[in-house]
RNA sequence: GGCGCGAUAGCAAAGCGGUUAUGCCCCGGAUUGCAAAUCCGGUUAGGCCGGUUCGACUCCGGCUCGCGCCUCCA
């Protein structure tokens, strides 16, 4: 089946070619590693793995590569701030985005370089960029990227380089040839942090790391490139001028943007200092709860984030997990018996249109419709194994369904309370007490418990 | 100002030129000792103004409003 994706660089869906038959290369732009991950962070590393692993259920050879960047200025500045060496700082933050990730259930991308560890690509990069005249060393130490020699320079953000240049800011001091220059290479005094290099003593500016590490993991030419909403200029649009410059060849074929993460209407962002943490999140809801809610909308539609849409959110699982719930000892499906389900037929032809995980899911609540009508049946057990298939596919549903539907805040009662609760209840309703039965019932109902009977006996959750 | 995106029922969110999206909420029924869960059924749509068409939420044009990037930000 065709995988259809939205390519920013065209603006228009195209069906997927892949360079290399059955393979593909895809890099993503990871996290600047000077604080704590905020849900923004978190939406492009969950879209991203909800590709990745989709790609991957559809036999592509996948080779995902997710850099952090490791040094800049915001971690000097950081770093400064806090009185500690850079690398403490970014060795902190790198351990508090994986613990992230892993709280999350993003898969670790197969390489995950770092800045500082790709110094001498970088250098050479900018050097065959000063050898080809792409670059300059300018007066105070720096090393620019010269726009103008780079015809397409606009291409990915759609932006007229004459605009760029009426629109650009005037800085006198500035050593650049063309206010549209940017920095590839900063001068570092010795007291700063910084290599040697041809041009003395300095760091990587921002946007060179990553056609270094991209190069470096994937080549000069690769299939999928992505990142946040914020990076297609300038970011995105100066990684293609340095690399198409440098290699001489085109860079990438498919740009993938995710779309923002609002609250209140605007973009949730470290410079607006109205971002949630990642571990805040989750110190209230459960993982799955934060992934669902940012994959039950498009990819590149903007999620306005609130308390409600998470409550929402954990409706929705809860469905699933309760249609799951007696069915804990089934595997998941495997691809042969996924075959000839019309739900992940569904499933996979929503993905395979850019990444359609809303309809996706829509799929999986019809299958879960079916399950429900067929309680003892072997077909029903057919289709939770289809369902937990998906869930996989989505990173969703890994919990045993008595875990997600029974986890409770701290100070909730215990379950071994409830239990014994329950057990008692049982006891009268044997009696036909049924007063005392529904007495307990509601008092468990004000912990916020709810008990579901069936014959084979009493289930609970947590509202 | 430049470039781009969006406007769908109570809320969230998709596809689609004609046929039930889906989830949450709400109402009715079945089920239940009573509930809960579940199933069945139901109510509530497509910013505004034109145009194309036998027929438009879906295509085209205009308008209004909102948002994003253009500066560090995923």
């Amino acid at each position: 089946m065709t995988l259809n994706l939205y390519n920013t660089l065209t603006r228009q869906k195209e069906a997927f070619k892949p360079i290399q038959p059955g393979k593909i290369s895809m890099y993503v732009c990871g996290v600047t590693v000077y604080d704590y991950c905020h849900l923004g962070h978190a939406r492009v590393l969950v879209v991203f793995d909800v590709m990745a692993r989709f790609l991957r259920s559809q036999g592509w050879d996948l080779t995902y590569v997710r850099n952090i960047t490791d040094i800049d200025d915001k971690i000097l500045r950081r770093a400064e701030e806090n009185g500690e060496p850079y690398q403490s700082l970014t060795h902190r933050f790198i351990e508090a985005a994986h613990e992230d990730e892993a709280r999350l259930g993003i898969d670790p991308p197969d390489i995950e370089p770092r800045a500082t560890a790709h110094i001498d690509d970088i250098i050479a990069m900018v050097q065959t960029l000063v050898e080809k005249e792409y670059a300059y060393a300018a007066s105070n130490g720096d090393v620019y990227y010269r726009v103008k020699h780079f015809k397409e320079y606009g291409k990915l953000s759609n932006k007229n380089p004459e605009e760029l240049l009426a629109g650009a800011r005037i800085d006198v001091e500035d050593a650049k040839e063309d206010p549209r220059d940017f920095a590839l290479w900063k001068h570092a005094e010795d007291s700063e942090t910084g290599w040697d290099s041809p041009w003395g003593r300095g760091r990587p500016g921002w946007h060179i790391e990553c056609s270094a590490m991209s190069k470096h993991c994937l080549g000069e030419h690769f299939d999928i490139h992505g990142g946040g909403p914020d990076l297609p200029f300038p970011h995105h649009e100066n990684e293609i001028a340095q690399s198409e410059a440098a290699n001489g060849c085109h860079y990438v074929n498919y740009w993938v943007h995710a779309g923002a993460l609002r609250v209140d209407g605007e973009k949730m962002s470290k410079s607006l200092g109205n971002f949630f943490t990642i571990r805040d999140v989750l110190e209230k809801y459960h993982p799955e709860v934060v992934r669902y809610l940012l994959i039950g909308s498009h990819y590149r539609s903007p999620i306005n984030y609130s308390e409600d849409s998470l409550i929402e959110a954990r409706s929705g699982l809860e469905r699933f997990y309760g249609a799951l719930q007696n069915y804990v000892d089934v595997p998941p499906a495997t691809p042969e018996a996924l075959a000839d389900s019309r739900y992940y037929r569904d499933f996979v032809t929503a993905l395979n249109d850019d990444f359609n995980t809303r309809l996706a899911l829509a799929a999986m609540y019809e299958l879960v419709r079916e399950l429900n009508s067929e309680k003892s049946s072997e077909n029903a057990r057919l289709l939770a194994a289809e369902l937990k298939a998906m869930g996989s596919i989505l990173g969703l549903l890994k919990e045993a369904p008595e875990r997600f539907l029974q986890a409770g805040a701290g100070d909730d009662i215990s379950a071994e309370k409830v239990e014994a609760l329950i057990a008692e209840r049982a006891e009268a309703k044997k009696a036909r007490n049924f007063a005392r039965a529904d007495e307990i019932r509601d008092q468990l109902q004000s912990e916020g418990v709810v008990l579901q009977d069936s014959p084979d006996g009493t289930q609970w959750r947590r509202e």
